[in-house]
DNA sequence: TTCATGGTTCGATCCTAGCCGAACCATCTT
DNA sequence: AAGATGGTTCGGCTAGGATCGAACCATGAA
């Protein structure tokens, strides 16, 4: 009957409640895990699951697997726009539903992310040392320069004891609070290591939390993001 | 768990195929008939019905009674661009509706896709407007050149009115017959509105087929595909 | 290695919503 | 008035798809 593009396939996509919340979540928080998706959207993993594969399937978020984790994101900038198009269509025609979310600001500012460090911290650290030429490499593969070697031997972290076949010693690993990568290989563990030792900052019993007491976030801050 | 408009709710109701036809429809600016919509849509007269009423509803396209017929049209601009956005997120993800149907010849010479032209003719206008260097450009974003509005001009399209935040002025479609691309937009919708406006050509009453007379067609001709 | 956790696949259930036939109402024509 | 046409409402049928329990695979931790 019709030609060009079959909006209603994309529509119908979207009109699912556990998916628009989940497409929701996206635009704002940018990346996410299946897990936490299906708590957001109220489903369990295997709904979610389902979900998540029609989305991918579908083009309109993509996944970015990160051990046996996979991180969700949305396809492009496009597909922001059309939600916001859909809220504004909803919110003028009064389609309007409440609820509220609140948010751990510790948890966003510095947590553990397997074994090294993520949060705004670490996204900073990274990029600070990213920006002083401690690494060069493209987005997969990074590498130590001389510079980052000599200045982390600064700390005492010694990263010859750290190559090894089974792990790479530098990666970037994405970090779902600032949806910008952090560091994480063994070198990103030895400098978790190195702020749990030191006592810049120590973990929370039962959460991924790390707190910094005031003077070993100024520590770090100092070697890390010097002004 | 989300707060903000109910996405869901509108997108479940352009999900559906019929009621997506209806809606695309309804982005040529004319007001149809429940029963035009029905045919559009290739369902029965309840079925549409209960289509509208819901659409109606939800706001999304308003309704307008003249005697015993009811005229409906899109409720608003901004369903407008969302139909847009959505289009435009289908044709990236390439949902594209396949109908292998023999077709006929007229529809592929000539059409209306949405409010603009599309068909052979229109094809072939695009690329030699294109070969003219009446825009410039890449594939998703086009713009008319100062060459381009001047020759418009010359048929009295004045392009300076067709300027809108909302809808960009140029945008290339692709034509499911031709597999090539045709000239979308509000200057698109202009010079559709030009060839009707000048007589070259009218549209007909229950199917999407422009239909040139010979004069017209030839005046079309010297204008856009000069020997 | 064994265990725990994140994620997927399969099968079955259940329910929504689209669809149409038929009857009905409303408006115009004759 | 009767007839024709545009449009709606009602009831029942049906298909598609959302959901979950359970079992399974993959990866990291102990």
């Amino acid at each position: 009957m019709k030609d060009g593009p079959n909006i209603a396939r994309v529509a119908a996509l979207i009109g699912d409640c556990a998916r628009a919340d989940i497409l929701t979540a996206l635009m704002a928080d940018r990346a996410l895990t299946a897990t936490e998706l299906a708590g957001i959207a109220d489903v369990t993993k295997q709904t979610a699951s389902t979900h998540l594969a029609k989305l991918v399937d579908a083009r309109l978020i993509e996944v970015e697997k990160q051990g046996r984790h996979r991180y969700f994101r949305l396809a492009g900038r496009d597909v922001a726009q059309l939600l916001e198009s859909l809220m504004g269509v909803a919110f003028r025609t009064g389609a309007v539903r409440l609820r509220s979310s609140p948010r751990e600001p510790a948890l966003r500012k510095a947590r553990v992310c397997y074994d090294h460090l993520a949060g705004e911290l670490a996204v900073a650290a990274f990029e600070a040392m990213m920006a002083r030429g401690w690494f060069f490499g493209h987005v997969d593969e990074v590498s130590l320069s001389d510079a980052g070697w000599d200045a982390l031997a600064g700390l005492g972290i010694d990263v010859s004891t750290l190559q090894s076949a089974r792990r790479p010693a530098c990666r970037m690993c994405l970090d779902w609070g600032e949806r910008r990568h952090h560091l994480a290989g063994s070198v990103g563990a030895a400098i978790l290591r190195h702020v749990i030792d030191a006592g810049w900052a120590r973990r929370t019993a039962n959460s991924r939390i790390v707190v910094f007491d005031p003077r070993g976030e100024q520590a770090f801050r100092d070697f890390f993001l010097p002004a």
